[in-house]
Formats: C-alpha cells, sequence, structure tokens
DNA sequence: CAAAAAGCTAACGTTCACGTAAAGGAAGGT
DNA sequence: ACCTTCCTTTACGTGAACGTTAGCTTTTTG
C-alpha cells in the first residue's frame, strides 16, 4: 500500500521543520491519515510535498501553491468548468516566461560580473568542476 | 542630465503604490534627489527599480534584491574582498539555474494539463494569438 | 482664489509563513 | 521506575513588505 511516512521523516527529507509540515496540514496542503494522534503520511502527500518545495523555490505563496496542485489533481478538474480552468493555466504558463526571461537575463548579467570578477583575479576561466 | 521622474510618475509605470516606492527608499534600494520636500528621482533610481521590480518576480526578498543590486555595483565591489563576491556571485546562479529547471518541469506539466483540457474541449490546438 | 490633486512625515495595522514556548501523552530503552 | 525520544495541541510571537489613517503643506487647475 506504499510507503508511509512519520512527520520528521518528511521534514528530514525536506529539510524543514516539523511545524512547517503541520502548518501545510493545516492549510490542507497535505492530509495524512491518522494512527491514534500521530500522523501518518502517505506517498500522494509525499508527492504534493516535492511540488510545495518547488513551488516555493519559484517564489509563490502557500495559497497560489494550493492553485497550482489542484491544476494537477483530476478531481478539482471535473467538477470546474474547464475554461475557467484553462485561463489558470495560460496566466501560470505566463507568469512562468516572464520568470524564464527574467532568470535569463539576471544570469547573464552575473556571467558578465563573474568574468569581470576572474580578470581582476587573473585567474583562467575554468567553468566547471569545482573541489 | 537625464530624465527625471516624481514618485507618482515611477508608481504609474511600475504598477505600484507611492507607499512602495518610498519604502524601497527607506530601504536605501532607492536614493532620490530632494527638490524641498519632494523626491526627485533620476535614471539611476529608474534602473533600479526596474532591477527591484525583476527581482520580485523572482521571489527575491528585499534584501536579496539590495545585495543583487550591489553586484552590479562596482563601488561595492572594489572595497570588498572578490573572493567572497564570486562567491555570492556563484550562489545566485546556482538558485537561478535551480529556478530554471523548476520553471521547466512545471511548465511541462501545465502544457500537458492544456493538452488534455483542449482534448477534453473538443478543440483543435492553435498554440498562437488569442483574440 | 478656492478647491482638488499631489506630496510629505509619523505611526499604527495587516497578512503570510512559519518560530517558539508551554504542557502533556505514549512508546522504547536501561 | 525513570529517562529520552517522538509526537500532540494550543497559543502567543515575529519579520517582511507594505496598507492605511491622520494631519499638514504645496502645487495645479477650473
Amino acid at each position: 500500500m506504499g510507503p508511509m511516512y512519520s512527520i520528521t521523516d518528511l521534514a528530514r527529507e525536506f529539510k524543514v521543520t516539523t511545524r512547517t509540515i503541520r502548518y501545510y496540514g493545516d492549510k490542507n496542503l497535505l492530509s495524512p491519515k491518522r494512527e491514534g494522534q500521530r500522523r501518518i503520511y502517505g506517498p500522494r502527500d509525499h508527492v504534493r510535498l516535492r511540488l510545495i518545495m518547488r513551488g516555493k523555490r519559484l517564489g509563490f505563496s502557500i495559497e497560489e501553491i494550493q492553485g497550482l496542485i489542484n491544476l494537477y489533481d483530476v478531481d478539482a478538474t471535473e467538477s470546474s468548468q474547464l475554461n475557467k480552468f484553462l485561463e489558470m493555466i495560460r496566466q501560470r504558463q505566463q507568469a512562468l516566461r516572464q520568470q524564464q526571461t527574467d532568470i535569463s537575463e539576471t544570469l547573464s548579467e552575473l556571467d558578465k560580473r563573474e568574468g569581470e570578477c576572474m580578470a581582476l583575479l587573473g585567474n583562467t576561466i575554468d567553468s566547471g568542476r569545482r573541489k
């Protein structure tokens, strides 16, 4: 019936506190079963937590991450109007594409700075392995 | 001597409130001249505000944006140790690259959902112009 | 010239995403 | 028996990034 995780298992794996995990539960992003009082997390929760972390790295709020996760969630779809749903998907895509260009612009500027910096240090550019 | 902007000019252009602009000033991200009491912003502030907005779209905090802007700022560089500086640049690059893969993963998932959605609607894929 | 619009400072309020402390239950080890 | 570890709930605390209100000055416009 798939792997099970305690709250500290997840906390360790994703490098967050148990508080954080409970918080996401409070916000209905995770829905662990209970064994007595204890929370037992399944594979679905594990996947969701991965999505949550990715969302956070992308700077989305918990609420936005909710929305994103619901986009992957079949149940949410069939009960909602598809056109509105498509609209949401496209808005998300738009935002993400904006982020892509933001990132590549920033990266190229950083590359430039890195180059200047290396020149000043008289180093040769070994863009690759670091010890 | 370059274009000048009032606080509402900038607010309108960047779609933020004047409060926000003043807030960035308080945080030393902008440094307008004063004409009496009034803040007068120059081209440098305009550029910085652009960088700030980009940083925000990337989910950076004001403090991190400070750091990023300082990376472009020559004055800050010459007085600091170059190696530490390079280290910072590389950390930023690392984070941004992570974001890039996060985004492309998310985008491809959204594309998939979009496809499914279109199929359900019986539409043909006109990926391009929308009215 | 009077009213509206734009600007200012100062200070308190708000939301998000947790942190942190208090008080306690249940399992396992020695 | 006692301690340690893991887990629980409840609840107040916190920093960031502004929002909002109040009270006052300056500039623009009909």
